[in-house]
DNA sequence: GCATAATGCTTGCATATGCAAGGAATATGC
DNA sequence: GCATATTCCTTGCATATGCAAGCATTATGC
Protein backbone atom coordinates (compact mmCIF):
# COMPACT_ATOMS: atom_id res chain seq x y z
CA UNK A 1 0.00 0.00 0.00
CA UNK A 2 2.64 2.38 -1.07
CA UNK A 3 0.80 3.49 -3.69
CA UNK A 4 0.24 7.17 -3.53
CA UNK A 5 -2.74 6.86 -6.06
CA UNK A 6 -4.38 4.18 -3.56
CA UNK A 7 -3.46 5.98 -0.21
CA UNK A 8 -5.62 9.03 -1.37
CA UNK A 9 -8.60 7.45 -3.13
CA UNK A 10 -9.01 5.52 0.45
CA UNK A 11 -8.20 8.75 2.17
CA UNK A 12 -10.67 10.34 0.01
CA UNK A 13 -13.82 8.10 0.44
CA UNK A 14 -13.07 7.50 4.02
CA UNK A 15 -13.10 11.32 4.73
CA UNK A 16 -16.35 11.53 2.63
CA UNK A 17 -18.02 8.70 4.41
CA UNK A 18 -17.20 10.68 7.97
CA UNK A 19 -18.72 13.84 6.74
CA UNK A 20 -21.76 12.37 5.29
CA UNK A 21 -22.36 10.05 8.66
CA UNK A 22 -22.46 13.51 10.47
CA UNK A 23 -24.28 15.19 8.20
CA UNK A 24 -26.99 12.34 8.03
CA UNK A 25 -27.83 12.60 11.86
CA UNK A 26 -28.32 15.86 12.30
CA UNK A 27 -29.83 16.24 8.83
CA UNK A 28 -32.40 13.88 10.05
CA UNK A 29 -32.55 15.20 13.52
CA UNK A 30 -32.95 18.78 12.64
CA UNK A 31 -33.97 18.95 9.34
CA UNK A 32 -36.13 15.86 8.62
CA UNK A 33 -34.44 15.57 5.30
CA UNK A 34 -32.09 12.77 3.89
CA UNK A 35 -28.00 13.74 2.95
CA UNK A 36 -29.84 12.64 -0.41
CA UNK A 37 -32.96 14.99 -0.29
CA UNK A 38 -30.39 17.69 0.64
CA UNK A 39 -28.04 17.09 -2.73
CA UNK A 40 -31.11 17.22 -4.79
CA UNK A 41 -32.34 20.61 -3.29
CA UNK A 42 -28.89 21.66 -3.98
CA UNK A 43 -28.98 20.06 -7.82
CA UNK A 44 -32.01 22.26 -8.31
CA UNK A 45 -31.36 25.65 -7.06
CA UNK A 46 -28.09 25.69 -9.06
CA UNK A 47 -29.76 24.38 -12.32
CA UNK A 48 -31.52 27.01 -14.53
CA UNK A 49 -35.22 28.09 -13.93
CA UNK A 50 -34.61 25.81 -10.44
CA UNK A 51 -35.72 22.62 -12.35
CA UNK A 52 -34.16 19.41 -13.74
CA UNK A 53 -36.09 16.58 -15.61
CA UNK A 54 -35.57 13.43 -13.42
CA UNK A 55 -33.44 11.44 -15.60
CA UNK A 56 -30.93 14.24 -15.45
CA UNK A 57 -31.01 14.38 -11.40
CA UNK A 58 -30.61 10.84 -11.69
CA UNK A 59 -27.40 11.07 -13.52
CA UNK A 60 -26.32 14.36 -11.54
CA UNK A 61 -26.87 12.09 -8.08
CA UNK A 62 -25.46 8.76 -9.09
CA UNK A 63 -28.53 7.11 -8.72
CA UNK A 64 -31.31 5.60 -10.81
CA UNK A 65 -34.15 6.94 -12.37
CA UNK A 66 -36.62 4.91 -10.40
CA UNK A 67 -34.89 6.00 -6.91
CA UNK A 68 -35.67 9.87 -8.24
CA UNK A 69 -39.16 9.29 -8.80
CA UNK A 70 -39.24 7.76 -5.46
CA UNK A 71 -37.65 10.29 -3.48
CA UNK A 72 -39.05 12.95 -5.50
CA UNK A 73 -43.12 11.68 -4.59
CA UNK A 74 -42.90 12.74 -0.74
CA UNK A 75 -40.85 15.96 -1.53
CA UNK A 76 -43.72 16.88 -4.04
CA UNK A 77 -46.57 16.07 -1.42
CA UNK A 78 -45.07 18.32 1.22
CA UNK A 79 -44.87 21.09 -1.26
CA UNK A 80 -40.80 21.24 -1.05
CA UNK A 81 -40.79 20.47 -5.10
CA UNK A 82 -43.20 20.73 -8.02
CA UNK A 83 -44.28 18.59 -10.70
CA UNK A 84 -44.13 20.78 -14.56
CA UNK A 85 -44.79 18.76 -17.15
CA UNK A 86 -43.01 20.28 -20.41
CA UNK A 87 -45.01 21.97 -23.38
CA UNK A 88 -43.21 20.36 -26.09
CA UNK A 89 -42.50 16.79 -24.90
CA UNK A 90 -45.18 15.19 -22.73
CA UNK A 91 -42.50 12.59 -21.52
CA UNK A 92 -40.42 15.29 -19.38
CA UNK A 93 -41.52 15.66 -16.10
CA UNK A 94 -39.19 18.35 -14.74
CA UNK A 95 -38.69 18.76 -10.85
CA UNK A 96 -39.18 22.32 -9.85
CA UNK A 97 -37.69 23.55 -6.54
CA UNK A 98 -40.86 25.85 -4.85
CA UNK A 99 -40.05 28.52 -2.09
CA UNK A 100 -40.70 26.39 0.06
CA UNK A 101 -38.47 24.25 -0.83
CA UNK A 102 -35.73 26.71 -0.63
CA UNK A 103 -36.27 27.81 2.83
CA UNK A 104 -35.47 24.25 3.86
CA UNK A 105 -32.69 24.31 1.95
CA UNK A 106 -31.39 27.19 3.33
CA UNK A 107 -31.99 26.31 6.82
CA UNK A 108 -29.97 22.42 5.60
CA UNK A 109 -27.08 24.85 4.28
CA UNK A 110 -26.64 26.37 7.75
CA UNK A 111 -26.07 22.97 9.12
CA UNK A 112 -24.18 22.03 6.13
CA UNK A 113 -21.42 25.12 6.73
CA UNK A 114 -21.58 24.10 10.50
CA UNK A 115 -20.62 20.95 9.90
CA UNK A 116 -18.02 21.65 7.23
CA UNK A 117 -16.05 24.37 9.90
CA UNK A 118 -15.90 21.12 12.53
CA UNK A 119 -14.65 19.24 10.18
CA UNK A 120 -11.70 21.86 8.50
CA UNK A 121 -11.55 23.49 11.64
CA UNK A 122 -8.41 23.88 13.45
CA UNK A 123 -6.83 21.54 10.92
CA UNK A 124 -6.08 23.30 7.95
CA UNK A 125 -4.96 27.35 7.30
CA UNK A 126 -6.11 29.38 4.94
CA UNK A 127 -3.97 28.64 2.47
CA UNK A 128 -3.94 25.10 2.58
CA UNK A 129 -8.10 25.28 1.99
CA UNK A 130 -7.99 27.29 -1.33
CA UNK A 131 -4.70 24.59 -1.97
CA UNK A 132 -7.56 21.57 -1.34
CA UNK A 133 -10.52 23.48 -3.16
CA UNK A 134 -8.12 23.99 -6.27
CA UNK A 135 -6.95 20.31 -6.23
CA UNK A 136 -11.08 18.97 -5.45
CA UNK A 137 -12.02 21.73 -8.27
CA UNK A 138 -10.01 19.32 -11.51
CA UNK A 139 -11.21 16.18 -10.10
CA UNK A 140 -15.43 18.04 -9.86
CA UNK A 141 -14.94 20.37 -13.12
CA UNK A 142 -16.22 19.54 -15.72
CA UNK A 143 -19.13 17.41 -14.28
CA UNK A 144 -22.24 18.62 -14.79
CA UNK A 145 -22.96 17.40 -11.27
CA UNK A 146 -20.43 20.11 -9.91
CA UNK A 147 -22.15 21.98 -7.36
CA UNK A 148 -19.24 24.35 -6.82
CA UNK B 1 -21.69 29.86 -1.67
CA UNK B 2 -18.27 31.65 -1.23
CA UNK B 3 -18.02 29.87 2.06
CA UNK B 4 -15.06 27.96 1.37
CA UNK B 5 -15.69 25.00 4.05
CA UNK B 6 -18.89 25.09 2.40
CA UNK B 7 -17.10 24.27 -1.28
CA UNK B 8 -14.84 22.43 -0.12
CA UNK B 9 -16.84 19.78 1.95
CA UNK B 10 -19.26 19.80 -1.29
CA UNK B 11 -16.58 19.36 -3.48
CA UNK B 12 -15.02 16.05 -1.59
CA UNK B 13 -18.31 14.87 -0.76
CA UNK B 14 -19.37 14.62 -4.74
CA UNK B 15 -15.85 13.64 -5.61
CA UNK B 16 -15.97 10.52 -3.46
CA UNK B 17 -18.95 9.75 -4.88
CA UNK B 18 -17.73 9.68 -8.45
CA UNK B 19 -15.15 7.52 -7.66
CA UNK B 20 -17.14 4.93 -5.46
CA UNK B 21 -19.68 4.79 -8.12
CA UNK B 22 -16.92 4.20 -10.85
CA UNK B 23 -15.59 0.98 -8.09
CA UNK B 24 -18.94 0.00 -7.34
CA UNK B 25 -19.22 -0.99 -11.47
CA UNK B 26 -16.38 -2.50 -11.53
CA UNK B 27 -16.26 -4.53 -8.28
CA UNK B 28 -19.58 -5.89 -9.20
CA UNK B 29 -19.02 -6.55 -12.82
CA UNK B 30 -15.23 -8.08 -12.04
CA UNK B 31 -14.96 -9.32 -8.42
CA UNK B 32 -18.07 -9.73 -7.61
CA UNK B 33 -18.02 -7.82 -4.52
CA UNK B 34 -19.64 -4.45 -3.52
CA UNK B 35 -17.47 -1.39 -2.20
CA UNK B 36 -18.37 -1.78 1.34
CA UNK B 37 -17.69 -5.67 1.23
CA UNK B 38 -14.07 -4.43 -0.36
CA UNK B 39 -14.02 -2.27 2.34
CA UNK B 40 -14.66 -4.73 4.89
CA UNK B 41 -12.14 -6.91 3.87
CA UNK B 42 -9.64 -3.84 3.95
CA UNK B 43 -10.51 -2.90 8.02
CA UNK B 44 -9.63 -7.11 8.45
CA UNK B 45 -6.49 -6.94 6.43
CA UNK B 46 -5.29 -3.76 8.75
CA UNK B 47 -6.33 -5.28 11.97
CA UNK B 48 -4.09 -7.26 14.41
CA UNK B 49 -4.95 -10.67 13.81
CA UNK B 50 -6.79 -10.03 10.89
CA UNK B 51 -9.89 -9.91 12.51
CA UNK B 52 -12.27 -7.73 14.14
CA UNK B 53 -15.17 -8.17 16.04
CA UNK B 54 -18.87 -7.68 14.45
CA UNK B 55 -19.51 -3.96 16.76
CA UNK B 56 -15.67 -2.76 15.68
CA UNK B 57 -16.60 -3.75 11.99
CA UNK B 58 -19.89 -1.63 12.15
CA UNK B 59 -17.95 1.42 13.84
CA UNK B 60 -15.17 1.98 11.62
CA UNK B 61 -17.84 0.89 8.21
CA UNK B 62 -19.95 3.80 9.66
CA UNK B 63 -23.15 1.01 9.54
CA UNK B 64 -25.13 -0.74 12.06
CA UNK B 65 -24.49 -3.71 13.68
CA UNK B 66 -27.08 -5.96 11.73
CA UNK B 67 -25.86 -4.63 8.53
CA UNK B 68 -22.25 -6.19 9.55
CA UNK B 69 -24.61 -9.63 10.68
CA UNK B 70 -26.08 -9.81 7.47
CA UNK B 71 -23.04 -8.83 5.53
CA UNK B 72 -20.65 -11.39 6.90
CA UNK B 73 -23.07 -13.66 6.54
CA UNK B 74 -22.91 -14.91 2.75
CA UNK B 75 -19.10 -13.73 2.93
CA UNK B 76 -18.57 -16.34 5.77
CA UNK B 77 -20.48 -18.99 3.18
CA UNK B 78 -18.32 -19.10 0.47
CA UNK B 79 -15.20 -18.65 2.64
CA UNK B 80 -13.83 -15.31 2.39
CA UNK B 81 -14.13 -14.72 6.19
CA UNK B 82 -14.81 -17.03 9.22
CA UNK B 83 -16.45 -17.11 12.42
CA UNK B 84 -14.66 -17.15 15.56
CA UNK B 85 -15.94 -16.99 18.90
CA UNK B 86 -13.87 -15.79 22.02
CA UNK B 87 -12.20 -17.99 24.39
CA UNK B 88 -12.67 -15.49 27.33
CA UNK B 89 -16.00 -13.48 25.96
CA UNK B 90 -18.76 -15.84 24.38
CA UNK B 91 -20.33 -12.92 22.97
CA UNK B 92 -17.87 -11.76 21.09
CA UNK B 93 -17.78 -13.05 17.23
CA UNK B 94 -14.75 -12.25 15.19
CA UNK B 95 -14.73 -12.03 11.98
CA UNK B 96 -11.92 -13.05 10.50
CA UNK B 97 -9.96 -12.86 7.22
CA UNK B 98 -9.41 -16.16 5.57
CA UNK B 99 -6.52 -17.08 2.68
CA UNK B 100 -9.43 -16.96 0.25
CA UNK B 101 -10.64 -13.80 1.46
CA UNK B 102 -7.30 -11.62 0.84
CA UNK B 103 -6.81 -13.76 -2.41
CA UNK B 104 -9.86 -12.31 -3.96
CA UNK B 105 -9.04 -8.81 -1.78
CA UNK B 106 -5.76 -8.36 -3.47
CA UNK B 107 -7.36 -8.84 -6.66
CA UNK B 108 -9.66 -6.08 -6.13
CA UNK B 109 -7.01 -3.76 -5.08
CA UNK B 110 -5.43 -3.83 -8.23
CA UNK B 111 -8.85 -2.61 -9.68
CA UNK B 112 -8.82 -0.06 -6.97
CA UNK B 113 -5.58 1.16 -7.44
CA UNK B 114 -6.66 1.39 -11.35
CA UNK B 115 -9.47 3.03 -10.81
CA UNK B 116 -7.52 5.44 -8.48
CA UNK B 117 -4.86 5.98 -11.02
CA UNK B 118 -8.21 7.16 -13.98
CA UNK B 119 -9.16 9.79 -11.02
CA UNK B 120 -5.77 11.47 -10.48
CA UNK B 121 -3.59 10.87 -13.09
CA UNK B 122 -3.22 13.48 -15.38
CA UNK B 123 -4.62 15.81 -12.96
CA UNK B 124 -2.32 16.32 -10.03
CA UNK B 125 1.60 16.31 -10.23
CA UNK B 126 3.54 13.76 -8.06
CA UNK B 127 4.13 16.92 -5.55
CA UNK B 128 0.19 17.79 -5.42
CA UNK B 129 -0.04 14.13 -4.72
CA UNK B 130 1.72 14.45 -1.46
CA UNK B 131 -0.03 17.56 -0.77
CA UNK B 132 -3.51 15.90 -0.91
CA UNK B 133 -2.45 13.34 0.96
CA UNK B 134 -0.98 15.40 3.86
CA UNK B 135 -3.93 17.51 3.98
CA UNK B 136 -6.43 14.71 3.92
CA UNK B 137 -4.61 12.68 6.65
CA UNK B 138 -5.58 15.20 9.21
CA UNK B 139 -8.87 14.56 8.51
CA UNK B 140 -8.78 10.62 8.86
CA UNK B 141 -5.50 10.51 11.24
CA UNK B 142 -6.79 9.01 14.64
CA UNK B 143 -9.92 7.70 13.65
CA UNK B 144 -9.58 4.05 14.24
CA UNK B 145 -11.17 3.15 10.87
CA UNK B 146 -8.53 4.80 8.83
CA UNK B 147 -6.31 2.42 6.14
CA UNK B 148 -3.80 4.19 5.69
C1' DG C 1 -23.02 -14.27 45.51
C1' DC C 2 -27.07 -12.08 43.32
C1' DA C 3 -29.88 -8.73 41.19
C1' DT C 4 -29.35 -5.33 37.83
C1' DA C 5 -27.02 -3.14 34.10
C1' DA C 6 -24.34 -3.21 30.12
C1' DT C 7 -22.54 -5.45 25.94
C1' DG C 8 -22.49 -8.22 21.57
C1' DC C 9 -25.08 -10.25 18.28
C1' DT C 10 -29.31 -11.46 15.73
C1' DT C 11 -34.07 -10.88 13.84
C1' DG C 12 -38.69 -8.60 12.53
C1' DC C 13 -40.28 -4.82 10.39
C1' DA C 14 -40.04 -0.54 7.74
C1' DT C 15 -37.64 2.18 4.35
C1' DA C 16 -34.36 2.88 0.46
C1' DT C 17 -32.48 1.48 -3.80
C1' DG C 18 -31.34 -0.95 -8.31
C1' DC C 19 -32.79 -3.68 -12.30
C1' DA C 20 -35.84 -5.06 -15.66
C1' DA C 21 -40.22 -4.64 -17.71
C1' DG C 22 -43.94 -1.79 -19.20
C1' DG C 23 -46.51 2.37 -20.92
C1' DA C 24 -46.66 6.73 -23.09
C1' DA C 25 -44.63 10.14 -25.97
C1' DT C 26 -41.33 11.62 -29.35
C1' DA C 27 -37.66 10.87 -32.92
C1' DT C 28 -35.90 8.40 -36.98
C1' DG C 29 -35.59 5.90 -41.45
C1' DC C 30 -37.61 5.04 -45.36
C1' DG D 1 -46.93 9.26 -43.26
C1' DC D 2 -45.93 4.92 -40.86
C1' DA D 3 -43.39 1.41 -38.66
C1' DT D 4 -39.65 1.11 -35.66
C1' DA D 5 -36.52 2.82 -32.33
C1' DT D 6 -35.52 5.80 -28.64
C1' DT D 7 -36.47 8.42 -24.56
C1' DC D 8 -38.67 9.39 -20.09
C1' DC D 9 -41.00 7.93 -16.38
C1' DT D 10 -43.16 4.50 -13.32
C1' DT D 11 -43.88 -0.04 -11.02
C1' DG D 12 -42.95 -5.01 -9.43
C1' DC D 13 -39.62 -7.54 -7.44
C1' DA D 14 -35.24 -8.43 -5.11
C1' DT D 15 -31.60 -6.75 -2.16
C1' DA D 16 -29.57 -3.59 1.34
C1' DT D 17 -29.91 -1.10 5.50
C1' DG D 18 -31.42 1.06 10.05
C1' DC D 19 -34.07 0.80 14.32
C1' DA D 20 -36.00 -1.42 18.06
C1' DA D 21 -36.73 -5.57 20.47
C1' DG D 22 -34.98 -9.86 22.06
C1' DC D 23 -31.54 -13.29 23.58
C1' DA D 24 -27.30 -14.72 25.59
C1' DT D 25 -23.29 -13.46 28.06
C1' DT D 26 -20.47 -10.67 30.95
C1' DA D 27 -19.76 -6.67 34.18
C1' DT D 28 -21.16 -3.94 38.24
C1' DG D 29 -22.99 -2.57 42.84
C1' DC D 30 -23.97 -3.93 47.03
Amino acid sequence: MDDLNVINALRLLQSAEELRARLAGEFSSVHGISVNEFFLLMQLRNAPKQRLSRTELAKRMHVSASTVTRMVAPMEKIGMVDRMIDDRDARLAFVVLTSAGQDRLSEALATFAKQAGYAFQDRWTDAEMKQFSALLFRLVAGTPANLT
